[in-house]
DNA sequence: ATGGTTGCAAGGCAA
C-alpha cells in the first residue's frame, strides 16, 4: 500500500527541523508540502534527501512554493505551474510520477480580500485547476492539497 | 473584530 501525506509547512526552512522529524516518525511514501517561501536555491534538498526522500520544487521567494517528496524515490517532474494561464507568476502547482501513479501537489490562493484581485485570481485559479483535473484523471492520479471553500477571514482557518 | 499570530526578510505582505 501506498501511504500519502500533505503538510503545509509555511516556510520549509522554518520549519525544517519540525518536518524532519514528521518524516522520519511516519514514514510515509509520498508527500506533498506546500507554502516552502523558499527560493529554489535555498530548498533543503540535502537534509530532505538525507531524511530518506527523493524530491522535486516549485520554489518561491518569500511566498507559495510546493514539493513533491518520495521515500527512496526520485519524483518524475512532469509539470510546473497550472495550464490556461501564462501570466500567472505564482508557485502554487507541481505535477510528478512516482510508481506509476501521478501526484498533483497543489497551493490554493487564499483570495482574501473579497472582492478585489486576489479574490479574482482565486476564482480563476479554481476554474483552472478544474478544467485541468478533466484532463488529469483520464490516468490514475491524486490531487493533494487543502481546499478552501468560501471566504474565511484570517485565522480561522 | 477597530483584534489577533507567524514566516520571510528586513518593512510590510500574505495567510
Amino acid at each position: 500500500m501506498t501511504t500519502i501525506a500533505t503538510f503545509n509547512v509555511n516556510g520549509v526552512n522554518g520549519r525544517l527541523p519540525v518536518l524532519l522529524k514528521w518524516l522520519g516518525e511516519t514514514a510515509y511514501d509520498i508527500v506533498c508540502l506546500q507554502e516552502l517561501k523558499t527560493s529554489d536555491e535555498k530548498f533543503p534538498a540535502e537534509a530532505i534527501r538525507d531524511a530518506g526522500y527523493g524530491a522535486i520544487w516549485h520554489g518561491q521567494k518569500s511566498y507559495n512554493g510546493v514539493a513533491i517528496l518520495a521515500r527512496g524515490k526520485q519524483p518524475l517532474e512532469r509539470r510546473r505551474g497550472l495550464p490556461g494561464d501564462s501570466d500567472d507568476s505564482h508557485s502554487r502547482y507541481i505535477e510528478a510520477e512516482v510508481d506509476g501513479l501521478v501526484i498533483g501537489c497543489i497551493y490554493l490562493p487564499n483570495g482574501n480580500p473579497a472582492p478585489g484581485p486576489k479574490f479574482d485570481y482565486k476564482l480563476g485559479w479554481f476554474q483552472r485547476v478544474i478544467s485541468y483535473a478533466q484532463t488529469l484523471l483520464k490516468e490514475d492520479t491524486v490531487l493533494s492539497g487543502v481546499f478552501r471553500r468560501g471566504i474565511r477571514t484570517p485565522f480561522q482557518g
